[in-house]
DNA sequence: CTTTTAATTTCACCTGTATGAAAATTTATT
DNA sequence: AATAAATTTTCATACAGGTGAAATTAAAAG
């Protein structure tokens, strides 16, 4: 497997953005903990190619404008984000919240395509990319919910349900009876099951064969007692997504 | 060398964003010209680690946000653009022209770190991380002449100057000559040196003990009837840039 | 429904690359 | 200035990982 280097490669950009300064030979090294010898290498091939370039002698490294280039005109087409994207920003500014879309990435886990953060100071914050386990995670539920129950026996004995909080469901039964209660109730919910004070609710919608969820997440004081009025939102937001031919 | 996954990882990227859409594994391992069972494994990883995700079995894979959201946070705070953003941007205003930041990537390379596409719709194009060739370059002569005199003998010596249009000069003699002239009009230029029609003028200036240049380039017939004016408000920018503080 | 074609996935082998150690270069200290 | 410390760079070797071929699965054609 080529994972090594490629992870190497992506890590590489990711300390520039949490460092947010420029970086030499050894210090990237010691982030990435791989040997210097073995960063030169990587550094110079990201230098030809244009995606790094020297400040200067030993005052280190930092990325030139180019994968932002890239990466803005990948957004830009983005087949799924184009559909739903105003949709999600109005859902952002009616609910206040923080809105994620989000889809299964295997029959455990749940990937963030897009986030868009709520406006408020004291918000859920999260980045596209982010992974989380589907069992305990409202979007993950809205997505196993799609699951033939076939496939979400088969997801519920692959994973161990570890408690991350007192509230957490860590039994099979309890969440599969959670899952046909939020089916009838019109959302589901992870009410402090990850973190104490965190709260979110999703909806499920289809584009094509292809199931995704949007969720809405915020503090728990702060979203608990709205639930109805927000899963109305949420659920418009599915269905006009849906509706858009 | 990790030369190969490396660049294999961001060229993936680069065919998301010249295709605009999303990718089966097939067409993939096509464009990036590796085998199929080596680009599963390529994929993989990236899916693993939130970059890519699946849009639907056999449907392709597309990048997710995160790799947008990283490349944002570093440019926000990029230790160059940073001080320069506003004065090349208000030169690419008030010139009308493509501007480009750039640096010498080694003695005969010169890489572009930002661009500011002119408003016109006939205009110089070019991305954040192309290199070129020195020599023929208006950034690129603007940044040689920087150089001292025996590093610019040395840069000399180990490239061939091959012409690119009737008008490129191709002899260690001529562009010395050229430098030289440069550096009394005050302005180093490429007129259709490099392609027949597009036109160039730069002006090196230091920040700490490196060299940058800044350029002006678009069509010779709306850049080569103005070089004194253009030439005038580079300076100026060049002169902003090293004495905020 | 059956057959054909195409795409995806697995796996063991052999090649190309990551690495440690040593040299070279630059910066810091006395 | 001279010495010490730290960082960068080179290079040969061992072994991790890329690859071809075969197996599997899905889509297309008949």
């Amino acid at each position: 497997m080529s994972v090594k280097n490629t992870v190497q490669v992506t890590q590489l950009f990711e300390v520039f953005a949490t460092e947010k300064r420029a970086l030499t030979l050894s210090e990237l090294a010691r982030y990435l903990d791989m040997p210097a010898s073995s960063c030169l290498n990587l550094i110079r091939t990201l230098v030809r190619t244009g995606y790094l370039y020297e400040i200067g002698r030993r005052q280190g490294y930092y990325p030139t404008g180019r994968l932002l280039k890239i990466s803005q005109t990948i957004s830009a087409h983005d087949p799924v984000l184009e559909r739903v994207k105003p949709v999600l920003q109005a859902l952002c500014s009616a609910s206040a919240e923080t809105v994620v879309l989000s889809k299964l990435r295997d029959q455990s886990h749940v990937v963030y395509l897009a986030v868009f953060e709520s406006p408020s100071s004291i918000r859920y914050t999260a980045q596209p990319g982010d992974v989380r386990e589907a069992f305990c995670n409202s979007a993950g539920r809205a997505l196993l919910s799609s699951l033939s129950p076939k496939a979400l026996a088969q997801a519920l004995s692959g994973i161990k349900m570890t408690a991350r909080t007192q509230r957490t469901l860590v039994t099979p039964q309890a969440l599969t009876a959670n899952l046909v209660e939020a089916q009838r109730k019109g959302w589901f919910s992870n009410l402090g099951e990850t973190l104490p004070d965190l709260a979110g609710l999703a909806w499920p919608f289809k584009l094509g064969a292809e199931t995704y969820a949007v969720s809405i997440a915020g503090p728990l004081y702060r979203v608990e007692p709205h639930m109805e009025r927000l899963a109305a939102m949420l659920r418009v937001a599915c269905t006009a997504i849906e509706q858009k031919d």
